[in-house]
DNA sequence: GTATCAATGGCAGGCACTGACATCACGCCT
DNA sequence: AGGCGTGATGTCAGTGCCTGCCATTGATAC
């Protein structure tokens, strides 16, 4: 029998999840999802550097799964083909979980200030492929730009797939996107 | 002879700009902007609705201009046209106060919090960009992703001219950039 | 001259977040 | 068994951003 209630880190996640969903996240106080949790607030700030770290804090296991398909992908490479092994690892990682990335991204899109930390996860995302494909060669300034272009392009991609009801696979969406992309750049 | 000197905000943005260029943005507080340009903490915020709105106040002026373009590009503009006729607007607005983007680029990419904001402002531009090429016909989640990524593209374009020491023009920039991205994609 | 207005100041307070210190079950060491 | 360090937590005071409310005061209109 332990002094404390084990998972706090998950129990103010879950409480956090539900307060969003419910009331928006502005207007859920760190001090409810404390007390929903049943600890202080000041542990809460121990778990959760902020507020927002509760819906980002996947964050670094998706950028190590990027990092670990950057590094599968051969050093002759061609741009397209690192994105595509990038896009494959993160459909799998999200198709199963349909569900939670349609409320995610509700939370998220119902309030600025969470929309603009998703940008800003998607551009760190965006640099580490960039450095991939400086490393094969890529001139600094294009690899980001052409990097930039396919990570925003996952993003909206993902949107309509956390969001409609079509069965299409984010994976197809996402090859699709990009050979319309190109069609559209004329 | 009014009461108070006129001019408020613009010596407030001045303040701003000064602090934040010697100290960052995070360890300026408003209570220092305020006092250096003779107002109050109260009315700074009254200005500025928050601190970041001092260095993206002109984001209004900015989409505005974009507006305009979108107006007069023709009904049956194909994207590619679409952009071209916003990324000249958008180069004659910047080009002639490049060392003050200079400035603002070196704030904003010191500090995380107002990246995260530029890139917000960004997606607000791609939205409006996509909302014409709708109107012109393109299926939404089509025209959502060929803006964002001509929108990223100009970002990365408008930082490295920004930074650099290149005299390319940033409209150059630009549309090499779409070329070179267009490659890239294949 | 009086009423109104517009720009500002002052103040109290909410919320995010931080640093410092106290508490206390647990487990290890002797 | 008894003492002791450790780790997770609580408490409290404080800073900074931002807001609402009300008072002040020169300018302007009538």
């Amino acid at each position: 029998m332990t002094r404390w209630p084990t998972d706090a880190a998950e129990r103010l996640r879950a409480a956090a999840f539900e307060l969003f969903e419910a009331d928006g996240f502005a207007d859920v106080t760190a001090q409810q999802i404390a007390d929903r949790a049943g600890v202080s607030e000041r542990t809460f700030f121990r778990y959760f550097a902020t507020k927002e770290e509760v819906l980002f804090g996947d964050g670094e296991a998706i950028l190590a799964e990027i990092v670990s398909a950057l590094h599968s992908s051969p050093a002759d490479a061609r741009p397209r083909q690192v994105f595509d092994a990038v896009a494959l690892r993160l459909a799998a990682l999200f198709e199963p979980e349909r569900a939670f990335h349609r409320t995610r991204n509700a939370v998220i899109h119902a309030d600025a200030s969470l929309h603009e930390r998703d940008l800003w996860k998607q551009e760190v995302w965006a640099n580490v492929i960039a450095n991939a494909l400086i490393d094969r060669g890529l001139p600094p300034t294009r690899a980001s730009v052409v990097s930039s272009a396919a990570v925003t392009s996952f993003r909206i991609v993902y949107a309509s797939w956390s969001t409609d009801r079509s069965r299409t696979r984010l994976l197809a969406r996402f090859s699709l996107a990009i050979a319309e992309l190109r069609d559209d750049l004329l």
